[in-house]
Order: structure tokens, then C-alpha cells, then sequence
DNA sequence: TTATCTTACGAGAACCGTAATGATG
DNA sequence: CATCATTACGGTTCTCGTAAGATAA
């Protein structure tokens, strides 16, 4: 005899399953998923049935392939289950081995930049050992390589309503600390003939064109959420991280977009004007993953600290 | 040639041996956990140790058994990693199969009864194929099991700062709503010196002897945490769920609690006072789980409102 | 010595690749 | 008929149980 149970491999999904699930359901199609991973599209197939059948579900519709409603529910779970099995070797070795010699430091283009070089300026000096990489990139990418262990310090910035956090695309288990604030305001080419106005409600511009710059500015997707509204609708999409790009667009007449006012400042082109309704702020947040804590808390306290000095 | 790529099998953690880590921890004793998982003493013992060659760290230190710091770390994630995974699985039977029969409600003891009963009653009458089943244990249960899926429902109760949200032990994944507010009171024995005053702060009790019943009363760990102390030490521990039990504990001078003054009306043999500084709230939370929120909304929009009807 | 963890080894199951089969547009 | 998913089959690898060895109390 060579097993005590009857089965026991039914009630621990296994994550290699979710993996492919996760890259079939992305790719929409078992050959490219079964390139992507190094398999063959015959082992690829063979998991997807193997996941069904320990699930008990049909989780993906063939032909074309994407997945069912039972599938959509799998996915949210499944990324976060590969997000945090990542996260858990990343902790550990931090927690092992000795504390690495270089800081990586994720940042949206627009995480007040004043405050961060001010805080690295510190950090640099008080520990010259320590090798500090800073990379921008949009915030999606910052959050969930933060989560899962690849950057030990996150810089996030966006737009919310006063009381409210920023949306973190719930990666778990990473906590977020408030480091600036100020007022967001809508950028216009400056021949607007709104562009002289003191204030404005994003009621006024819900008929306007609208540019979506997610990794620049503030997304769309988030002034949905905190004005309550879906009026909201962007002509065109912008996806670099470049802040004049975006101004020249706006100026060149494409489309309006939402920044923090300081950052617009006497910038060719265009006028920011503050939003008035609904009350609304810009913050940026410090994320830290767990165990990064350590380095982390460090720059943490350096940056709030600068913040009062401000 | 069988395998396309040299290890494949050294960058996603296997959760079956997460979890014999989980127990082998818990129980201090790899024999143990080997009973409880219904495994060899041997197989645990080589689970381990892949677990730790695969992650690259000695996460136990035997004789006796305990986990060491980088253990601690994959603990925490391991724990999170588990419940996420019965979490998937729960989530998706319940979007692939037909709606449930029966609600699964987990209930901590003050929260909020008549609210509750209030609209169970309404949801009875509403939807009578519907099978109600509510049970009542501690807080860290209830949301574990909501968490799950094991609970479609939850309702938890516990005291904290006015706009700091209940502490959920991070089960990740699972929203909570606010469905009640009401003044928490210290509960005195009937004859207390301080049973005459109109309010006390926390300070005036800081020496005071606590019974920590964090299954019925507010955990001794909310109130340092909202008031920001730790001077609040527990004499005696009530792991019980019976109200009337504590009352009785506290009536015996035993020592002194904290609960909904709602919650103490009318009690023999303790008096309630309510608590002026810091301020502190005693708030009941709707949390449910993800899919289940289907039928969940439901009783959701019908506390809220009866709330507002009170 | 005794309770407990580790190592050695072998049987069975699991997994993936090759190749043939089936379905769909 | 061409593309893509499924099924069949076989070899390698993995995993766990039995049993013997090591080690601390």
C-alpha cells in the first residue's frame, strides 16, 4: 500500500495549473500560452483539463477561447495567489540572507519628484553603502512588482476623494502611507475658453474630450470612481509615462487631462485650472511590501519627516 | 528528450507543502503534524526539506521544533496563500453552479441583534426558498471563514478610532460595509467607585484589572491599538461567546470590559459607562466575500436601509 | 533508552512530450 | 485544408511509505 487516503491531491489547486489558466485565458489561445511558458500545446491542454475537472467547472469556452463567468471569478483569485507566492520567496530570502546593498524604488512619473530626490539626497548620505535604483514606470506595474518583492519601496501617486485610498488593484498585503497631497487640476490648451476661469466642476467638462494617460496622469478610471459618475469618456488613449508628450497633446487640442497643479505649472502651451467640484485630492503614497520594512521604514520616516519640513 | 527547459519546478512554491509547513509550525512537532494531515513522520520530514532547499532557507529549527525569523515571514504569507486558494475554489463552484439554497452567515455575539433579526426577517419573507443558517463565534473566525466561502456572510462587531475601518487580521479579498455605530461603555461591577460617573477616559482606568473576552467584548488589542497605548493589561481571559458569562465575571469584580452601552442596558449587577476619551466607536461591518456577494447585496442593502429606518 | 527527526530505497502515480485524432471555420 | 484543441501512449520524474540510521533529552 502506498497511500493512506483515498485521494488527497483534490483539495490544494495547484498554482503551476493556475499559471497556465492564467496565461491561456490572457493569450486566448492554448498554442501561444504553451509557447509563452515553454510547454507544449498538448500540455497546456492537458492542465486546463486536469484544472477543470479538479475544480469541477468549465473555466474556459473553446473557439474561441476565453473564460466563463466561472473563469473571470478564477482569474482575480489567481493572479493574486501568483502575485503572493512570489511575494513569500522574495520576503523569505530578505528575511534570510543579509540585507541586499541596493534599494529598488519604483515611482510613478508624477510621485512628487521635489520630495523624492530630497529624501534619496538624504538616504544616499546617511548610507552611502546602500546603492539606491530608482525606475518610473505606470502605476499598475509598481504596485504589483512591489507586491511581489521586486521593488522594495513604492512611490505611487493618483487622484481620489479626501478620505478615500488610492486604489491599490488589491495586490494584498502591502500597506500605503500618505507622504504629499495637493490639488489636482484639469490642464487645458491654453486658448481654452475655459482657461480663464478661477475653478471648475468636472461637471462643467463631462462633455469634453478627454485624454487617458493612465501612467501619466490621473486615470480616467479614477475620476470615475471618485466623482461617482461614468461620463467621463476618453478620446484618446495616451500609454507612455512622458509628461510633455502628454502637455503637447493637450496643448495641440486632443483632449483635457487631470494633474496635480504643482506639477503644471509654468509649463508652455497650456493652463491647469483647479478643480473645484467634487472636492477632490492628488496624493502620493508610500507603499511598502512586508519584510521590505526594514530598508523601507528608513525612507518612510525620511519622507514624511521632509514633508513637515516643507 | 522529455523536458524542454532544465528545472521548471524551482519558481512556484507547492502549496501542499505550504501547508504541512503551516501545521509542522503550528504543532511545534513534525510527528504531530504528520497525525493531523494523515502523513508519514518520514514524508513530512521530506516535505520540509524541500521547502527548504526549493525556497533556499532553513525555515524550522528542530529540537525543539519552531520556526526561525525567515519561517516567521512565510508564515504569514502561507497562511494568507491557503485561505485564498479554498477562497478560488469556493468562488468559483458558487459562480458555476446554481445559487445556493442556504445562506451561511457568521455572526460575532454584539453584533448588533436587532438590526440583524430585523432583517433576516425581512429576507425570510422575501425570498422563503432561501435557507437562513446564522452562527455565532469569535471575530478572527468569522472573518477566516467569510474569507473561505465557508460563510456566504459575515457580521463582525469591534471597537476602534471613528474613521479607522476594524481590523480584519488581513484576510485580503473580502469588503466590508458599515452597518451600525454606537457608544462603547466600560462595564462596571454594580457597586464600583466610578459606576456614578457620566463618562470616563481611558487613562482613568489604565490601572484598572481587565478581563480580555475577545470573543464577546471589545479585544483588549482594538482598545491599545485605538487609543494608542499599552498600558491596558488583561487579568483574566474569557474565550467564551455568552454574554451573560462576562456580565457575571465582571459583576464578581473580576474585572472590567468594554462593550455597545446598547448591548449593558438593563443588566443586573453592572453598570455601564460610557467612554468620552479617546473617541472611540463601537461599529458592526457586513463583510462578504467576493461572488457570494450575489446574494449577499441583498441582505447588504437591506441592513443599510433598515439602519436608516431606525 | 526513548522519543523524534533524517536518510535510504523502492513502488506507484503524476507529468510532459511525441504522435495521432478530432473539430472548426 | 489549415489551424488548433484533444486523446493515446510511453518514458522520466516525483512522491510517499517502509525501514533503518542518527541524535538529543
Amino acid at each position: 500500500m502506498t497511500r493512506a487516503r483515498s485521494i488527497r491531491n483534490t483539495d490544494l489547486v495547484d498554482p503551476q495549473l493556475l499559471r497556465t489558466f492564467v496565461t491561456v485565458a490572457r493569450c486566448g489561445s492554448f498554442s501561444e500560452a504553451a509557447r509563452q511558458l515553454g510547454y507544449t500545446q498538448s500540455a497546456v491542454s492537458q492542465q486546463i483539463a486536469t484544472l477543470e475537472t479538479d475544480i469541477g467547472a468549465v473555466l474556459l469556452h473553446r473557439r474561441p477561447v476565453g473564460p466563463t463567468t466561472a473563469g473571470e471569478r478564477l482569474l482575480d483569485h489567481a493572479a493574486a495567489i501568483l502575485l503572493r507566492l512570489d511575494a513569500a520567496r522574495a520576503d523569505v530570502r530578505l528575511a534570510s540572507g543579509e540585507p541586499p546593498g541596493v534599494l529598488q524604488i519604483g515611482l510613478t512619473p508624477l510621485a512628487s519628484p521635489a520630495l523624492v530626490s530630497t529624501a534619496l539626497a538624504g538616504l544616499r548620505r546617511d548610507r552611502p553603502g546602500l546603492e539606491v535604483v530608482a525606475t518610473v514606470t505606470g502605476r499598475e506595474t509598481v504596485v504589483t512588482s512591489v507586491a511581489r518583492g521586486d521593488f522594495g519601496l513604492g512611490l505611487i501617486d493618483g487622484v481620489a476623494a479626501p478620505n478615500d485610498p488610492l486604489p491599490l488593484y488589491d495586490a494584498g498585503h502591502l500597506s500605503a502611507e500618505v507622504v504629499a497631497e495637493d490639488a489636482p487640476a484639469v490642464v487645458l490648451p491654453a486658448g481654452h475658453p475655459l482657461a480663464s476661469r478661477k475653478g471648475l466642476g468636472l461637471d462643467d467638462l463631462a462633455d469634453a474630450r478627454w485624454i487617458d494617460a493612465p501612467d501619466v496622469a490621473a486615470p480616467l478610471a479614477d475620476l470615475r470612481a471618485a466623482a461617482d459618475t461614468d461620463r467621463l469618456r476618453a478620446s484618446i488613449r495616451y500609454d507612455g509615462t512622458d509628461l510633455p508628450t502628454l502637455l503637447a497633446l493637450v496643448a495641440a487640442g486632443h483632449g483635457l487631462a487631470v494633474l496635480p497643479s504643482t506639477a503644471v505649472a509654468g509649463m508652455a502651451g497650456v493652463t491647469a485650472v483647479q478643480i473645484t467640484t467634487p472636492r477632490l485630492v492628488h496624493r502620493t503614497e508610500l507603499l511598502h511590501g512586508l519584510q521590505a520594512a526594514r530598508a523601507a521604514v528608513d525612507l518612510g520616516e525620511r519622507l514624511t519627516a521632509s514633508q513637515e519640513g516643507e
